[in-house]
DNA sequence: TATGAATGAGCTTTCATTCAT
DNA sequence: AATGAATGAAAGCTCATTCAT
């Protein structure tokens, strides 16, 4: 056997890893339309998964792991996303926004993790890094993005305070007792629409 | 007996019952700095406040009730204190947004609950009514003061994105790992200034 | 203060505590129309009594104990049909097993306490004492019945066998599943009649 | 691995299942000596079964189904004894009396448990009609019995009557207060043969 | 590597009983 | 005597994780 055929070995042996992994974190995604993320047991997870209980904790440590992973898949979604969109011609901060909101508005799942490890989880370094470079990048492209909208002296500040205003929309009004998903949808919508409206005219600071 | 002094004593007993309730939350709030409000135990919390664990429930349906007594206790306590520096001449936006954010930051555990009600919690009719008159107040005020501060046409919906942009910040920074809690401070303050001067030069809509 | 009027306050006090027993049972018995005898709690009888919780404390010292009150009190209303019954002319064994095996249907919850003590439920002395008076003067009422019915050597045992043979028709059938009350009572009524065309036709042992 | 090696693979696994089923079913039993089947803990059948708590969730969806299934393993094991009884010559009306009430008089958790469902236990379907066919295929015993015994027109509702009449036994004197526990055996079989005689001599309805 | 039965600490909640008023 | 708040042991049950196969 050679050293390429080894190698090549290899590689499949990750493919097949990754795919296990995506496998895994497919079935907890779909389960999340049912319930709240915190109430998704390992079980549930197995069932959906078609694998066996203990096959996930060869492919994560613990259940927090793989809600962390699942996070990670879809930060770098919506960063994928928003690069696409950049590429195009005349993308304008109200498209960011939009889509940002929107994709939060869609994957109330993501946002209640995301939630779950700003207020409350404790991460592990290699999260931490993992987290820490994705906000840099995410906040670079708002950064460039309100640079081109207008002159903002201290664009770094501000693009923090849009993260964290279009993030608050969410919050404050995902789940709002008493609407159903379209109200909901329209609702954050124009809010971010208007948000963007507020943050392009914003003070050179 | 007279009638007074009946009154007398159902009074007292009605404030004993209301000292026992501020006992128990203190309690709980005094464990939520310890850990993530959702891991609190009934047991923790009978301990801390120095009650049986059947006391609680003398006082609480379920530890839900509990918490979202709490809940409501911080927000009258937030309102009030809005309420206070408005009174004062001369109170800005840039005083209601940093007195807001300080609040959050330093009650975690508040926003913590908040977010659970807002984002997976199951609010019983009576609860969510309480919820949306208490919104109400504070949207009101939001918008009364961006009246003040400047011309806006639609200042209701500009009120909404001051309140999503606020708690944004909050569960953008509160805990972000590796600052400690000075800095965290530091920062959500200065994003909370920030965000006045924006919201202070938003467009008429 | 005489002697006698002390007697006559006595005897007042005395009467106030059976009416206050009585006020227990009958809010206990009024409970167990809507649920199972076990699962009734002492704070509903209090309730439903309009009396305190520890009010049905002065008055028995363990819920056993008031089972047990309530148990006799059916029991001496039974004896009391029973006698009745006896009274008038003519009166069968068909009369009495019907008579009997009505009551009981039309009060399961005192079969289902008389069941609770008979199988699982240790009595006091005392206690057992009076069930046991009881029941020699119920097996007494049916042993002189059942010798006006026909001779009968061994009257006692056959006695103990109807008196078996009666219960025995409540717990086989007095909750059949999938039937009505309707048909339950009519079902049961009939085995009582056929109960009676038997042991009319016992053989003399 | 082969096809049959599979196929008894899975048989053993099976057959482990049951070994663990009747192990914690026994270990129930043994503490029913102690006391009353509804005081009988799960931590206490984990503990007499040597296994954990979860285990025992792992094969009972709850404690009520535990127990339905005790009864249905006696129902089943009286039914066999019963069968093979009137296997043998000349098993008669007596036999069968006295089998039955030895049996339960021996198995007094058994008969506590099946006064538990058929006083107020609410069963799910599926075990009301395992019930409802085990009461079918005994009372067509009784009745076969019943018509070699001697002629009976209503032989149904006879059989219907035996039964209570045999089941009442238990419910009167299984634990008579004040008297052994053989005394108590002596008197249910004395009461059981009686109950054969009359019902020999049951008019033909 | 895949499995899933076993585990037991841990959860919320209930409720008979007590006892200070 | 009447009260009802306080109590805490105890209940049934869950579920992330482990580990022998």
């Amino acid at each position: 056997m050679t050293t390429s055929t080894l190698r090549g070995l290899a590689a499949l042996r990750e493919n097949e890893r990754d795919a296990r992994r995506t496998l895994i974190m497919d079935a907890a995604c779909s389960l999340f339309a049912k319930k709240d993320f915190k109430q998704v047991t390992v079980r549930e997870i197995a069932k959906q998964a078609g694998v066996g209980v203990g096959t996930i904790y060869n492919y994560y440590a613990s259940l927090d792991e793989l809600f962390f992973d699942i996070f990670l898949k879809h930060a770098s979604d919506i960063q994928q996303r928003l690069y696409s969109q950049a590429q195009q011609k005349n993308a304008t901060l109200h498209d960011l926004c939009a889509l940002y909101v929107e994709y939060l508005c869609t994957h109330i799942p993501f946002y209640q993790i995301m939630s779950h490890f700003m207020l409350g989880g404790d991460l592990m370094p290699a999260a931490t890094e993992k987290l820490n470079h994705i906000m840099r990048q995410l906040m670079d492209h708002l950064e460039d993005t309100l640079k081109k909208t207008g002159p903002c002296e201290d664009s770094r500040i501000t693009a923090h305070a849009l993260f964290a205003a279009l993030n608050g929309i969410m919050i404050s009004y995902a789940r709002y007792p008493g609407r159903n998903d379209d109200e909901i949808l329209a609702h954050t919508r124009r809010l971010a629409l208007r948000m963007a409206d507020i943050f392009a005219k914003a003070p050179a600071g």
